[in-house]
DNA sequence: CAGGGTTTCCAAAGCGGTTTGAATAAACGC
DNA sequence: GCGTTTATTCAAACCGCTTTGGAAACCCTG
């Protein structure tokens, strides 16, 4: 069923039926709801292909998931991104476009994207400190939202972001103010732009209270299980041996807890952990007192914020580039406690 | 830059350069690479809506991502699959059109999907015991493809499919092998069908072994960690006290994990667990040894073989259903050992 | 060199919508 | 009653590509 066709059936013309289904004001109430119901029981609907050649526009928004060539990893925490995003896109008529890329190539595919025509905008993932997407997209004049900043780049441009520094300032003071004195940051790949704000976060509360900055107790790899299991490890059998750790995802920050069980330990207790939670669904840390102290932030709501900037913007592209800076909460959880020598202290007292 | 435009620099008709573009043979070689080299150089693309017009193909396929109403919850599997399948997409010239859609109202949202001529295909996620979306989209005519399958479902239809049957049989036996009378078995929904078979392969191995089927040991609900966590933890607590487990996702596992650690027990030596494991990038139980005893099959080459089969029915109509069953090899890792009371028996012998 | 085949290229007709500009009918002012 | 709005509807152009059905140019054969 298309157009010609319906309108034959209504004895109407095809402008006429097209307004009438647009909402255009020039039709008859009376004639409009005829061509409502006449396209509701015939299960008519406009051909994208059609539409999007008439109306220059895709009603399809672009992600760009960047396969990382290293681990062949996905992002774990796309897929709850993407529910937050897809949600409003469905409200707004909007289709999402997922392509998965090879993080080497990537430039290339937003420009293919673009001039193809397939997507009236883009969000970008993942961004590194010095992210080129940025220019690039803005030389191609495609409307785009960051999932997050990119430090290095000096121009404008719209984001949405987790207050990285802060969160992990607040969360390494917390732990100081335990008495923990040997913190731990297991964080993500360093030229990652978020790896950097947090630990800049960890690195000025550690000045500020006088500890010294120890960099063999940072590292910096894609957020694995394993990582985090043989990075608590390694640390703990060295002589660095930390009371305390920092986390930037709960993937890593469940194979601490492995490797601290695994060695006899009682995370909580000998070893405290604090991390940040992008509040999974399968992986909820949650209940009174969740399993692990965090700073935490939907990533899906997150999801809806890129995606309902990145509309308005498409809509009214004069607007000044937006932002919006999420601030993360501390909750206290099972996995924090005293720092041991604190504890003896408190103990005796 | 448009056809046009670019047949007028070339000076010749649209219609050759078209042909050019396309691979078409009855174009002279000097004149396709000189229409080929114009085209990069001005950094030329088929616009993708006219192309659509035209050929009524839209060269994308769909992913209907059920959002579960219950727990907002996407399933962790899917980032993987999409990795699979898009890359296979990408070769081929496919978009991957992503809808996340409340699981309530699917049924609509494919069959608009399919009229608007969004897309040449779908696969269909998740499929339940009798899941009405593989006749609806026979009846719509979309060529689809199902990752898993719907038992009750009659007709003839394409899948690709892990042998949950006969993985969880294996897996069972090799439980009862060691020892284990009590084996509780932390499954997914009930309604899934993946749950089903696999309850199935459980219950067989049971049978044929002479143990009696015990229903509380059995629990099924959406694969989150605090699920295996509060599963574990009740039925240790309990006096059904299983000395086994086999879980259906690494998820609940690590719940599961945590619950024994809690109670003082250890993985491996007093509770056994064996899991089914899906490979995901972020969570991979590899290694010499790897943590969990697992019944192990990779997500994301099923989802390369679902996008190759769907290619290949939307290419060829006629082309009966295929059916791919893939089987799930079971490698031992730290997480089982004899049950307690052999275990006795053994190390008094 | 006429006639038949091949190559190589092109004009024009869609594909199914949206949108401009104009026509028709109804309502209005005087 | 007549010119003028105003409310409806429509015919036709257009969006950018593919593709059908030639046409022109070239080559070969007898």
């Amino acid at each position: 069923m298309n157009l010609k066709e319906l309108s034959k059936i209504l004895g109407l013309s095809p402008t006429t039926v097209s307004r009438a289904l647009n909402g255009y004001p020039e039709v008859n109430e009376r004639t409009r709801k005829r061509v409502l119901d006449a396209a509701q029981a015939h299960g008519y609907t406009p051909n994208s292909g059609a539409r999007r050649l008439a109306t220059g526009r895709s009603m399809a928004i672009g992600h760009v998931l960047p396969l990382s060539t290293q681990h062949e990893m996905v992002n774990p925490v796309f897929a709850d991104f993407v529910a937050g995003a897809g949600d409003v896109y469905a409200q707004s008529g909007y289709d999402l476009l997922l392509s998965v890329v090879s993080d080497t190539d990537e430039a290339d595919f937003y420009r293919d994207l673009a001039t193809r025509g397939a997507v009236d905008g883009v969000v970008v993932h993942g961004p590194k400190t010095n992210d080129r997407r940025i220019q690039l997209l803005t030389e191609i004049g495609v409307p785009f939202v960051v999932h997050g900043r990119s430090s290095e780049v000096q121009a404008d441009y719209p984001w949405v972001d987790v207050n990285n520094r802060s969160s992990f300032y607040r969360a390494t003071n917390f732990l100081i103010d335990l008495g923990h004195r040997s913190i731990a940051l297991v964080n993500g790949l360093g030229d990652m732009d978020f790896a950097r704000r947090r630990q800049s976060g960890y690195t000025s509360a550690l000045s500020e209270r006088g500890i010294p900055f120890n960099p063999a107790l940072v590292t910096n790899e894609e957020m694995t299980e394993n990582y985090g299991y043989e990075t608590a490890r390694r640390l703990l059998e060295s002589s660095e041996c930390p009371t305390a750790f920092l986390i930037s995802s709960v993937i890593p920050a469940i194979g601490v807890r492995r490797a601290i069980s695994d060695l006899g330990l009682v995370m909580g207790k000998d070893i405290s952990v604090v991390i940040h939670d992008d509040e999974l669904s399968y992986f909820r840390n949650a209940g009174d007192i969740p399993m692990f102290t965090a700073v935490r932030s939907s990533v899906r709501k997150a999801g809806e914020k890129v995606a309902e900037m990145l509309l308005q913007a498409i809509n009214d592209p004069k607007r000044p580039p937006g932002h919006v800076l999420l601030e993360a909460e501390l909750t206290v959880g099972q996995s924090t406690g005293p720092a041991p020598a604190l504890r003896r202290v408190l103990e005796q007292g």
